[in-house]
DNA sequence: GTCTATACAGTGATAGAC
DNA sequence: GTCTATCACTGTATAGAC
């Protein structure tokens, strides 16, 4: 009995934590198979450009969650509110450290001239938003811009700090720490 | 002609960029042999357990060289002098952001489980290091700690941002407000 | 749209000659 | 100590039946 996926976002999702959990080489297509219910002719019916359309489809899925739900409130909404639903928006998302940045995963890898493109735009977005809001809340250019770097690169180390340490209030501390940062 | 290599620890800087590069699961046989320039049987003659005890040697070997020139200065040294100290080694031995961290790359994939004993000493062992030259600084117990995590969290950061942005100025910007945050 | 069968290069690892 | 030959297996990708 077939089973009918008529869209392919639907294996996004579980395509996303295959990536996400085994990085690009590591994600067989038989665990891709596992994980997302579909045998390869249907992964290939999907995604005929193989793997590397798997992960890049996966790579805009999530630029397009954060541009929705991070990057756009700190371009628009009220600064003071934005910040701090940032944080608490990105601990949710990366479940306290328990779930690590695939962009960034992607970003240390040797994928990443693969999808370099990708993988900037999306650090790029996300300081320049921040910066915006920084700026917004009543700081100077250069001083925004520096402390919206100062940040994102102080997101993804408390991810890679807690799953070293398997330590998921070490992340908790490091965002609490980053909100103070930004709000003070 | 057969070459000799009686050490075991020759092959060991040219295995470790290996690993770096492309990570373990990346890190094939026959590219390990290329860039070692050994065969095979060389490599299992060397590293009977294979792959794992090759990355499990190199991990031991970075934790030797982080415990001789970081850790180890922030213990005994002045502080006001180990710590800038640190920051121009870190610089130096990541490349400015050009070469990446293996731990937190093995830290971030799926080998973090295989090797995560290693792992979690070698950044428990440098925030502790940390901590210590900060306390001899003057900071509290709490305060110290917490600035040390912060630190460290921060410097994995600026690899995965200066790698992701493709831009070294991106890492000796992350690394010139560490220093400052920490002598503070 | 989904499956099974298959091609074939590459994988980690071993054996044995020298 | 180093090499080559070879192992069994898994990798990605394709073809074609249904």
């Amino acid at each position: 009995m077939p089973r009918t996926v008529t869209e392919r976002a639907d294996v996004l999702p579980a395509l996303s934590e295959v990536f996400r959990e085994h990085g690009f080489e590591g994600a067989s297509l038989a665990l891709i198979g596992q994980r997302t219910g579909l045998g390869k002719g249907s992964l290939y019916h999907f995604f005929p450009g193989g793997k590397e359309e798997m992960a890049a489809a996966v790579l805009a899925e999530i630029d397009g969650w954060f541009g929705q739900h991070v990057f756009r409130p700190l371009r628009e909404d009220d600064p003071q509110r934005a910040m701090p639903e940032m944080i608490r928006s990105v601990g949710a998302y990366f479940r306290s450290g328990g779930r690590v940045c695939l962009v960034g995963v992607f970003a240390l890898g040797d994928v990443r001239d693969r999808f370099s493109a990708a993988i900037r735009s999306y650090f790029a977005a996300w300081i320049e938003a921040l910066a915006q809001a920084l700026v917004r809340a009543g700081r100077d250019d250069a001083v925004a811009r520096d402390r919206a770097e100062e940040a994102v690169a102080a997101i993804q180390g408390a991810l890679v700090l807690a799953r070293a340490l398997d330590d998921a209030d070490a992340f908790r501390r490091s965002l609490a720490r980053i909100e103070a940062r930004l709000l003070a």
